[in-house]
DNA sequence: CGCGCCATGTAATCCGTTACATGATTGA
DNA sequence: TCAATCATGTAACGGATTACATGGCGCG
């Protein structure tokens, strides 16, 4: 499912100006679904062109002009028809990840300072995910409730990982030498370990 | 890190032709990285004329011709610097969690098949990691063998999450009428449930 | 006989982010 | 006074997928 459908998803619980969408996005589905204003306006302008939803402009004081979106019942057909069509797979790049997996370039000094960058920025999600927990549990849908519960088991999980994956690399770290403060430039050489190149058909 | 230096990161593992480093990704970090031919060729052409790669054209008989890429001392200072930088955020973007997210427009059953279809995704991607895992055991770098490890954590969780994630929904799907076969074509009104759009500055 | 593997490459296209512009108000 | 919030919008740019072209070999 594109943004189109996702706003149109988000105006079934009622109606938003492109601005609230954007924050709720981030609030709810933001681990997972992300979208800028960039797209976003944009995109509520081609649902009205095709008649998904009708604006209405507020005149405010003070601050600007919003103009709040509301969804037609062609929406919630286009919508309901989005919901029908198979599911993608989903699409997972993580920088961390690849980094670690290079890790030999760096050495494991290198490879301790990204493991806590990673682990501040999970920790930061998961605080996100965890703040909106009364929210969620008192007036989300029980399939919000599950998609939540997804993301929580995601960071509690991959926290856990990395705590185990900091303590190894601490390990190698010591058999490098204990004490060795201030490894720069001095990359690791790959010693000889390498994946199987001659493998095949693997999917 | 972009295409380049992941690209970068496989020769240092050995030589290799576009077509070999497209497998190799798919069975190693395929999970957190992906990438088509479509900018593979691309991209190891740029490398080329950077001068971070070198290229040795192999005739073969009765198969297309090759060519095998070789990082340089100058690829090789370029991925270095690449690591140096600062980690991007990790970037996840699931259908099926959006399509659950608006499981109230299309009720219990529709969430089940989706659930049942990701189940298949999941396994099938934890069989390609555990397929795959002697090989990383044994000739994979510690940091290799951790982003696998991360792999296995991830899919397996969230497989014990679907899990939950299903009994729940059967226990809506029973509550909305057990013996209910076939509940095409109409779909569930959402019951006034939505998410505070009150709230604000989350993050 | 058709499909999948090997192997490379290009072009169209899509989708998105980033950066910019505008501008009043409120809080540190 | 500086930054953030509110609120919308556009243009430039980037990065990637998709689809296509080429073509011999081996398998069922």
């Amino acid at each position: 499912m594109d943004l189109k459908g996702v706003l149109l998803g988000f105006l079934t619980l009622g109606d938003q100006t492109g601005y609230e969408l954007k924050q709720l996005m981030e609030t709810s589905v933001g681990f997972f679904f992300g979208a800028s204003f960039g797209s976003i306006y944009p995109t509520l302008k081609a649902l009205e062109r095709e008649g998904s939803v009708t604006v209405t402009e507020v005149i405010q004081s003070g601050r600007p002009n919003k103009k709040v979106y509301s969804l037609t019942s062609a929406g919630r057909r286009y919508l309901l028809q989005q919901l029908e069509e198979p599911l993608k797979d989903e699409s997972f790049r993580s920088d961390f990840l690849i980094h670690l997996f290079f890790g030999h370039m760096k050495g494991p000094d290198a490879v301790l300072r990204w493991i806590e960058r990673d682990r501040a920025y999970r920790e930061a999600r998961l605080g996100v995910l965890k703040q909106i927990e009364p929210t969620v549990r008192r007036h989300a849908t029980p399939y919000q409730l599950l998609a939540w519960e997804f993301g929580v088991t995601y960071y509690e999980s991959t926290l856990s990982w990395l705590a185990q994956a900091e303590q190894q690399v601490r390990s190698l770290s010591g058999a490098d030498g204990t004490a060795a403060p201030g490894n720069h430039g001095s990359p690791d050489r790959p010693k000889g370990e390498r994946t199987d190149s001659k493998r095949r058909g693997m999917e």
